[in-house]
DNA sequence: TAGTGGTCTAGACCACGTC
DNA sequence: ACGTGGTCTAGACCACTAA
């Protein structure tokens, strides 16, 4: 006798309205959820999956794929799939409300912030830019990307617009170091305000590539402008945070009554 | 002569590193931000540009994918495949700091809140619900689970706990309006303090189900406890906002130096 | 070397929109 | 009725990991 059910059988109806690959990542995710696969334990193989649920390996791989994309499963490619293991490295939190630097958030959970220039360039500004930093026409910029890493790891993409000729004259080494606060600090120059807007985008191929995810991986995206003292804008950053290893945290008031 | 290849044919190179279906993505992306591609057109058919590109249909069903994640396609079943209009509706935005409402917040943007209730339960707590309301054992919760609507459109789905024994007595009716805060207020529950943290997250089956979404989706996940006057926590909230309708925004100030 | 996931093919049929 | 994207199949070969 051929039983060709396997013991982690997943109920399929081909003529239901829900897709086969959907019923198969619901039927894995409750096994999942459920305890009754073990966390960092081994999937059975794609080839295996597909002649057990009687679905192509195609079926699998989409079923596979989504439930990867959440994160409650790992992929490693010539080694197997993997139940993603509890928090296997400690979420960072960043307390907002006030402003510091991304080098000494890092810094206050005891890790070591770093940052790897992959851009610098003194051109002129894109109207975005332009806009944010309320610049005259023909004022040109610095404008710098950065790999920010925590303890090595790669964290955040920053992108970051100071005006020229506020700042004054700028090298590629004067921003080799983790904090462009401190930089702009020494100029005397330290942002009081700024404005921040936080939202949620999916992960390109070149961000994806830069942080070590892949392709469409959920990504924090802030915009921020800051101001000195005065009210001069003297920088306008946008950064892209990895979904699975940040969390901003914030305090919030109520209106004094 | 047969020449094919069509006007908006992508440079190809089988033997590359990056797979195939990536250069295709590549190859569209720039098309599309270089404007080579206007705003709202359609694309060729998806079988159209396999044939084009002498590529399979899932290899371009691939790369479309890819980009219709990170919002720049817009693939419309029966229609086609379109460039994404520019800004088609208006993000909201929403200022923290301030302890505010979902409601206040929509309706200070000349929306319309709504809420569909799609969960009320009377249990006892989860672990984590137990800890962030810092319940005595046994103590049991009210739970709502509503989808948040801005002039009817879905923007988030939340999931409100409150500790029965200090609400008081509670009935599906009480949580069909909006405001669950204007709600604990007329019980003298005002919230005067919350902690909010938020991280990405990609949409599983159900989030996206709820909230007109694909699958795998980014979202904007927060979750918040809030606590009145006395110092008692009055709700666990957590939510999942659309990441292409809903930003974040906030003021940061130093810390008065 | 053997097994795994990653990529790719050339079809097929279904569900939906539009005409 | 027709064209579109959505799903699914049964293979194939490549790239990586581990024994």
């Amino acid at each position: 006798m051929s039983a060709t059910s396997p013991p982690w059988a997943i109920p399929l109806d081909a003529a239901s309205a829900l897709p086969v690959y959907m019923q198969v990542a619901q039927g894995l995710e409750q096994r999942i959820v459920s305890g009754d696969l073990r966390r960092g334990s081994a999937l059975p193989a794609e080839r295996e999956l597909a002649a057990g649920l009687h679905v192509s390996r195609v079926t699998v791989r989409q079923a596979l794929a989504l439930l990867a994309q959440q994160g409650l499963l790992t992929r490693k490619h010539g080694s197997g799939t993997f139940v993603t293991p509890p928090t296997p490295e400690e979420r960072p939190s960043r307390t907002l409300g006030l402003l510091s630097s991304f080098s000494d958030d890092v810094r206050s959970r005891g890790q070591t912030p770093g940052a790897r220039v992959l851009g610098f360039e003194h051109t002129r500004p894109s109207p975005q830019e332009a806009m944010s930093l309320a610049l005259s026409p023909g004022e040109k910029v610095y404008r710098v990307r950065r790999l920010r890493t925590s303890d090595g790891e790669p964290l955040a993409v920053e992108d970051s617009t100071l005006p020229a000729a506020l700042v004054g004259r700028l090298g590629h080494a004067d921003v080799t170091d983790a904090s462009l606060y401190a930089l702009l600090a020494t100029r005397g120059l330290n942002p009081v305000r700024a404005i921040r807007h936080l939202r949620a985008v999916s992960a390109d191929l070149t961000l994806a590539e830069l942080l070590g995810l892949a392709p469409g991986a959920a990504l924090l995206a802030t915009e921020r402008v800051s101001w000195t003292r005065g009210g001069r804008p003297v920088e306008y950053a946008r950064a892209h945070y990895r979904g699975d290893r940040y969390d901003f945290v914030m305090e919030l008031h109520g209106d004094g009554e």
